[in-house]
DNA sequence: CCCATTTCTTAACCTGGGTTATTGTAAATG
DNA sequence: CATTTACAATAACCCAGGTTAAGAAATGGG
């Protein structure tokens, strides 16, 4: 069964008994999103977190002028919310996609408050992935303000190897923040377009 | 007593008592860094994480080319270390250093974990300011992608109100993604500089 | 209080990446 | 299988922000 893939993320982190799992899955929701349907539409709050067991789901915001701007992708064994508004139960700016038919588990914040309670090891396991996804933040930041845009794409096709045949390729330009006819450019023409 | 900062911040997002306090105290160490004296230089390991109880830190990152980018600044009241080396314990590539007399209550990784299977709370409370933490790495990415670089230096205006005047504008501008010197530009030529 | 160092400003010129537009092509959709 | 719709490539021109340089102002240590 398809849980089989979260318990083992958990498994990485810590150690549940097999009532404890049986606990978890009663506040889990499994859900298929078809491709290019919402889990997220800006204005809405974010009630739920999502575990992806097959598919990929990206979350963006699209800026005044209407260009997206990618935040994160999330294939297989990846965690995906608007943590601002999953926290906060405020107003999301951000809109979460399906970029191919994805099987998802839900856990909404007020279930994962419950759970943080009857299983403190379930707390530990959110503090540890909330590290990690800080840790790939900074990163991320660092990488926009010192490198190149021929640099961040050779940096993504390294971090989501799975994805660069499987997406449209400007949405890989949307996520290392180019254009996508800069990022042609880059691939094709290289570097020159002066004389000889 | 200072140690009073860094139980007020605990007290916002949980309740101790006053043997936790004193538990809580037992593992922290305090010290004084004084102006441009580092608290972690790159090569190193983040061995512990920093509570500011009055001054200012900064991480930054040094580039191929030598220049630094800014990824926080720690006032009063804030939490700093290099949170990828502080988990992994591996080598830093950040620096940390003190832009003023800065007065810090040291946790090591160590006493961290040991205090959470001591005090479950203050698991909580990591968990809680580290989903706090990865909502402002976020939006800063965000802001990088989507907004001009005078835009971000309004953010930056309101984010950080103390330390508009107080520090150098050199970091400023290693804030928020310019050199000096456009920065300067902006504050002062503001638009124009072709013809009438 | 003075000299040295660091920081800020200004200005002329340069470039990485954006904009706009066109054309070809591959998927969805009917 | 025709036709919309979305994607990629290319190219000519444009601009926000970088680079270099050099003088003015602030800071700081002895």
């Amino acid at each position: 069964m398809s849980l089989q893939k979260l318990i083992g993320s958990l498994q990485k982190h810590i150690a549940l008994s097999a009532q404890e799992q049986e606990l978890l899955s009663d506040f889990l929701v499994f859900k298929i999103i078809k491709k290019r349907q919402f889990l997220l539409h800006e204005g809405q709050i974010a009630r739920e977190v999502a575990f992806v067991v097959s598919g990929c789901l990206r979350s963006y915001s699209i800026d005044q002028n209407g260009f997206e701007h990618i935040l994160q992708f999330a294939p297989t064994g990846w965690w995906i919310t608007d943590m601002y508004s999953f926290i906060s139960q405020q107003q999301t700016h951000l809109t979460i996609d399906a970029l191919m038919d994805t099987e998802v588990y839900l856990l909404s914040r007020e279930n994962q408050l419950i759970l943080f309670d009857k299983i403190p090891k379930l707390e530990r396991y959110f503090r540890i992935v909330t590290e990690n996804s800080l840790v790939g933040s900074r990163q991320r930041l660092i990488d926009n303000l010192s490198l190149t845009a021929s640099q961040r794409y050779g940096i993504f096709c390294n971090t989501y190897p799975t994805l660069i045949h499987d997406i449209p390729q400007k949405l890989i330009a949307a996520y290392i923040g180019v254009t996508p006819e800069f990022l042609s450019k880059l691939k094709n023409g290289g570097a020159k377009t002066k004389k000889s």
